[in-house]
DNA sequence: CGTCGGGTTCGTACAACGTACGTACAGCGT
DNA sequence: ACGCTGTACGTACGTTGTACGAACCCGACG
């Protein structure tokens, strides 16, 4: 009955009836604690089973697999996503914006977590939540099923992107000071080299330096750049609310959503100009 | 001398002074064939090795390690991404969108490669013209060189969080059609139970329909839709492109002849974000 | 022609991983 | 006190990346 192979995580009973020295939350704030604190690859059955005081099979009672392991780290950190409901402005773009930074923060916190979460389309009970929390911003918009799930998953992959990019800064530096320190120094004569060679004329001349060096220093501090992705997230709803005040004026007669009331925009371009896609 | 283990593998010269069976363009050629058939996972050195018709260690010749070995199919890829000159239009836009649609197929074609590619900083031969590629755009923006890096990054960072969901969608399934087919029945209980719990009222009136699983399948639907990248990306650029017009229209009217200042006034708090709902 | 050097090949071995299998213990209902 | 069953876990297998060192082979030199 509950040995049914297909049946996900969330659908079967903790065990815990008789005397059960663990819990999935227990396991999952040690899992959860070993990946923040020494990486996501630490995270193994026998580094965690050790760090429980328990044997590694143990684990096997509480999950099924590593992957569903991996789920359950994941739910904790969608946890982390929910906004609290009087936290979450009116505002559609204050809110969407709302709940980009939180994403960004959190997994800027468990900077290994996109890795992680990859592969696993069992959304948990938390990831549940934030999918619905997601979605109560957007209906506000008069737009239809379609578009709302667009309009969430463009923001989310923008802010996935930068996160990935900052997450591999952090995997290969701890800081935009010391970024160009850890690279070897085999590359760094690898890289000047090349742009010496006078094949690469922009990457020469981008610092404005006659030291090639001072484009990677350049690179690292944008990398590590905490404010480029809220300057990158204003560009992104800039576009995003020129569309949807375009799309709604077209749309004479129907309810208008308030979508924009004199925020920041200002800009209304006319330059919409005839772009053909591929040539 | 050449025996520096910091020595990145663009620098060391390649095996093959005296007869020798392999060269790194067949290991890495095979190495793809091998990810892009049976997916990432199956490019291991033994079966590389199997493949090629050599000992496993032989392969370690040519290649300090695996990582080098995924080096050099990364800079394989990103030699799919480069332009031919003469193919790149004047006009900044629509040159960016020809780099961000060829970066999207690319990544499309081998929807592993994002993983592999993570984490070496070491950018080959073709990773540099591509860069180089890159800035040969913006540099025409009068943009600085922090201001062009944060634009392709911007750019970059988008397109791949698209791809990098499609990959996820990929690996799930083989099409939107057959999406929701490939979820295991559990899950679609459990969702299926979520959503009749009237705990998510927003999930559940997606679709329009009464039919929980209804919004699965516009959500595979919005996942292996192919036009959604092209969209997103117009919305992204018509920010960009307001951005860029209300700055050069500032710096050529104002007082201040620094580009730096004239931002939007936007921006709430710092990382304290909790905002009080307007009241 | 013989012999040597070093570029090339690769068999073996080891540590780490996820986890299948089978067993041993402990607590509850009877 | 018995037995059922939830809980614990020792052992073992197959897979991974790769360190080590021996074997091979080819061009050059005496």
């Amino acid at each position: 009955m509950s040995a049914d192979p297909s049946e996900p995580i969330w659908n079967r009973p903790e065990p815990g009836a008789r005397g059960a020295s663990l819990s999935r939350d227990k396991i999952a704030e040690a899992a959860l604690n070993i990946a923040d604190t020494e990486g996501f690859e630490a995270v193994s059955m026998r580094r965690l089973a050790s760090d429980l005081d328990v044997g590694t099979m143990t684990l096997y009672h509480y999950v099924r697999s590593k992957r569903e392991l991996l789920g359950l780290m994941e739910d904790g950190i969608m946890g982390e996503l929910l906004v609290p409901d009087d936290e979450l402005p009116d505002d559609w773009r204050e809110a969407l914006t709302e709940l980009a930074v939180r994403t960004y923060e959190v997994f800027r916190r468990h900077s290994w977590a996109l890795q992680a979460l990859r592969g696993n389309e069992e959304n948990g009970p938390n990831g549940m939540r934030h999918f619905e929390q997601s979605l109560a911003v957007t209906s506000r918009l008069g737009l239809d099923g379609r578009e709302q799930l667009e309009l969430i998953t463009l923001v989310d992959d923008y802010t996935l992107g930068v996160v990935q990019r900052q997450a591999d800064a952090d995997a290969f530096a701890d800081a935009a000071e010391t970024f160009i320190e850890q690279i070897p120094d085999g590359v760094l004569e690898y890289f000047d080299a090349l742009v010496e060679s006078g094949e690469f004329p922009n990457i020469a001349g981008l610092a404005g330096s006659d030291d090639p060096l001072d484009t990677i220093r350049l690179l690292g501090s944008v990398f590590f750049d905490e404010n480029r992705f809220r300057r990158g997230l204003e560009r992104l709803l800039d576009g995003i609310e020129a569309d949807l005040s375009r799309r709604s004026r077209s749309r004479r007669g129907a309810r208008s959503p308030r979508a924009s009331q004199g925020r920041s925009q200002r800009q209304g371009s006319g330059r919409r100009a005839a772009r053909t896609p591929r040539g």
